[in-house]
RNA sequence: CAGGGCGUAGCUCAGCUUGGUAGAGCGGCGGUUUUGGGAACCGCAGGUCGCAGGUUCAAAUCCUGUCGCCCUGACCA
């Protein structure tokens, strides 16, 4: 957030300062809408709630669904599919969750429509029993996983589905809260409740990592206080990152389920022993949501930067084509530089390459490509071609900032480049991250903390916590305010592992906790 | 669901108070001139003014109803 901005002259000052107008710092909120609409990655659809993913920004959910699926198959799960619709009895199964669901669930009563005598159509023939759009599906998975699992032979049973969700919520913001998302809901039971936790714990840390070193995103890993707990859990755990804003973005989830949902839905099976006992059951996900964490962690006010890792295309190639005589040679030069970066690798996949010979001034698809965040912009003129050179310039860098180098060497240094930026874009936010979480001792350091400026002070506060819901309610609404998690352990956090008192009721507390007004 | 705001060209909006031939900028298309940088000029296309009633000789404009969207809250991946 600390990009200068250059201010305009006066006089010959038509220029614009920036690509996405406001910047940051004018007023993050609009800056988000406006980066996701610049980089098309996603639009408002002509239904309310829902959002059009571009194929920019669903490129960019394809290279996260392969890193991730990548993960979840290397720790044993296997995909499967099950249907988008719920017997509405079945969400009835378990208290806390019918509770935590009820007011946000699309609901489907008929199964026909019918001519309405004016010239519309009207829904008709009733369904006997409603059926609920899945805003998550642990029932009808429960009810299948108490099919398939009838010996401790079937266990771990562990399944992963990629699908879309619907929640009925009332305001929409592309990427971070629509009323349908995709994502991926991972469903597991197990013999023993500590199979079923480290299980949990496995796929929080499979989360850590791909947000860490895929989309450059420094996570906190922790706990869920009660009040944030997914409904019918018994522990929820989290990754959360901060955002440029300083706000704290819910990323991903883990939920150890224990054996309520198995008791509801007589999820069961014969022990060693021929005794039945109930099993323990977990559920994680990650959803689109990313996306938009990846806009705030990474973007700039001339719009989206992408993370190599998942970036759409790691970098276009820009022939300047103006000069008729030598329009076939460049654009023949730039074929064969496409063709030789796309037989490189950056990691374990190939180089992912665009040619963009579309016939518009320069200029203009140059800020294009920076809007949408290509990590690497290569110019190549008739003066490069004659050098054997490309004219390289970076996103992470500041766009006038551009550097000749010689073709071959930029063939044969893509995969480190391409390393470095993705490194880079990861300490750059780790190092946002830490100048932003303080430690607090005292009930008035963290009032002023959060008061101050309503945009601009803030962050994360690491501060003891005796654990009162009523406490975390109250600062919720004094502040907007609440317990992010109770973090992992040693995760290096300033002084998170000491035991101490809580600063608001002077009751003893074993660890910090994290405090951030959230998304 | 409560409070506020807004529906006029693909987009952003003016016009409405004081009723009288539907506007601008951007974008699109075509042309000319440009070209290592978010170009300029000329021309063209594009709207039953959210929808339905009402008042009036006449409604984008006034009245009633209705639908939708946005913002602020509560809720949430």
């Amino acid at each position: 957030m600390s990009d200068k901005k250059q201010s305009n002259q006066k006089g010959s000052g038509k220029k614009q300062k920036t690509a996405i107008q406001p910047t940051r710092l004018e007023n993050y909120a609009e800056w988000y809408q406006q980066v996701v609409r610049a980089a098309e990655m996603a639009e408002t659809s002509d239904v309310r709630g829902c959002m059009v993913i571009k194929p920019w920004g669903y490129a960019v959910w394809e290279n996260i669904q392969q890193g991730l699926d990548g993960m979840f198959k290397a720790t044993g799960h296997r995909n499967a599919y099950f249907p988008l619709f719920i017997p509405l009895s079945y969400l009835e199964k378990e208290a806390e969750h019918v509770e935590g669901f009820a007011k946000e669930c699309a609901v489907v009563t008929h199964h026909r429509l019918e001519p309405d005598g004016e010239g519309g159509l009207q829904p008709a023939g009733a369904l006997e029993e409603p059926l609920v759009v899945r805003p998550t599906s642990e029932t009808i998975i429960g009810s299948t996983f108490a099919k398939w699992i009838e010996s401790w032979r079937d266990l771990p049973l562990l399944i992963n589905q990629w699908a879309n969700v619907v929640r009925w919520e009332m305001r929409t913001r592309l990427f971070l809260r629509t009323a349908e998302f995709l994502w991926q809901e991972g469903h597991t039971a197990h013999a023993t409740e500590e199979e079923a936790m480290e299980e949990t714990l496995k796929m929080l840390e499979v989360y850590r990592e791909f947000a860490t070193e895929w989309l450059a995103m420094p996570v906190i890993t922790g706990e869920k206080t009660e009040g944030e707990r997914f409904p019918g859990a018994v522990n929820t755990f989290c990754i959360e990152g901060m955002m440029q804003d300083r706000k704290a973005l819910q990323a991903g989830t883990s939920h150890f389920l224990g054996q309520n949902f198995s008791r509801a839905q007589d999820i069961t099976f014969a022990d060693r022993d021929t005794n039945i006992q109930h099993a323990w059951t977990t559920s994680w996900g990650v959803s689109t949501r990313l996306i938009g964490g990846l806009i705030m962690t990474h973007g700039d006010d001339d719009g989206m930067v992408m993370p190599p890792k998942v970036a759409p295309a790691h970098l276009v190639i820009l022939p300047v084509l103006h000069k008729e005589e030598t329009r076939e040679q460049v654009l023949a030069y730039c074929e064969r530089l496409a063709a030789e970066l796309r037989s490189c690798r950056y990691g374990e996949a190939p180089v992912r390459v665009e040619l963009d010979a579309r016939d518009l001034r320069g200029g203009e698809k140059s800020w294009q490509w920076i809007k949408r965040g290509i990590p690497l912009r290569v110019e190549v003129g008739p003066r490069d071609m004659e050098q054997d050179a490309v004219f390289v310039a970076r996103r992470d860098r500041p766009h006038s900032e551009k550097a000749s180098i010689g073709r071959g060497e930029f063939i044969e240094g893509i995969d480190s480049l391409l390393e470095e930026i993705q490194v880079g874009m990861l300490h750059r936010a780790r190092e946002h991250r830490d100048d932003h979480v303080r430690v607090i001792d005292t009930e008035q350091e963290f009032y002023d903390f959060f008061d101050k400026g309503s945009e601009g002070g803030g962050g994360f506060a690491m501060t003891h916590f005796c654990g009162s819901t009523e406490l975390e309610d109250r600062i919720k609404k004094d502040l907007a305010v609440t317990v992010r998690c109770v973090p992992t352990r040693g995760q290096g956090l300033p002084g998170q592992d000491e035991a101490g008192t809580c600063p608001f009721t002077g009751e003893p507390s074993a660890t910090r906790v994290v405090w951030a007004k959230s998304y």
